[in-house]
DNA sequence: CGGTATCCACCAAGATACTG
DNA sequence: CAGTATCTTGGTGGATACCG
């Protein structure tokens, strides 16, 4: 693996190195607004207003790069259906589904734990 | 749950509501550098200049900020030995633990799929 | 509807220097 | 060793306007 280091270099992948590739891919699916993107595409297609609803506070400019962004790492695909009205669907691919259904399990574990973060938020901040 | 909407109104705490404290969770564990001291610290216990090490390309400025982050969060805990030399070590609490978990298999899924990523990324750029 | 283009403000983040 | 302080800058991201 890792064209990074040339043929028959690679040993193994490694997140923590700058030049892994895995590296860039894992700063793109945790980005601000991709990680929420993959959430929501978790939960099946979606057009690219409801998905501008759905991620609430997006705009417009950042839903775009995040969705190039993932769509360049391989996690989902662009579907135009060449209609008036436009019609594009935007979908995981098997390797996005994977990645959202990790950040899925991130997600549930944080959304369960929010009374334990709001207190310990609180102690910090009283300090 | 969610003091965000006063007591007893709380249903479901929602990563996708900007208001809510698990987003907020979220965002932070899924920075550019608190993911990878997660990650890190999912090893176990680590001095500060040995996560500086670890976590290739991370400045002490950043460090520090993404430590705080998650101290904030209630997800590690800092002990400073009170030694000359100083001695600090950072270690993950049990919620600190199951976040790391999560971002390691997520970490693991794109170390594994560094052929297709390039690949597709090739692709991508070539149209 | 589904975007892109442009301008601009702010802050993330690197470099450097310094301290307990 | 383990940070904090300060300065500077590049990029992130919001607002607005416009196009197929």
């Amino acid at each position: 693996m890792a064209a990074d280091e040339g043929p028959g270099a690679a040993l193994v992948a490694d997140v923590f190195a700058r030049a892994c590739s895995s590296r860039a891919a894992f700063e793109t699916v945790t980005g601000r607004w991709a990680s929420l993107v993959l959430l929501a595409l978790g939960e099946g297609p979606y057009r690219f207003g409801e998905l501008r609803r759905r991620v609430e506070g997006v705009s417009e400019k950042m839903l775009s790069q995040a969705l190039h962004g993932l769509e360049r790492e391989g996690l989902l695909t662009r579907t135009d259906h060449g209609t008036v009205p436009p019609r594009v669907d935007y979908a995981l691919t098997a390797l996005g589904e994977d990645v959202a259904r990790r950040l899925r399990e991130l997600a549930d574990l944080l959304q369960g734990a929010v009374p334990d973060l709001n207190r310990a938020r609180a102690a910090y901040d009283r300090d």
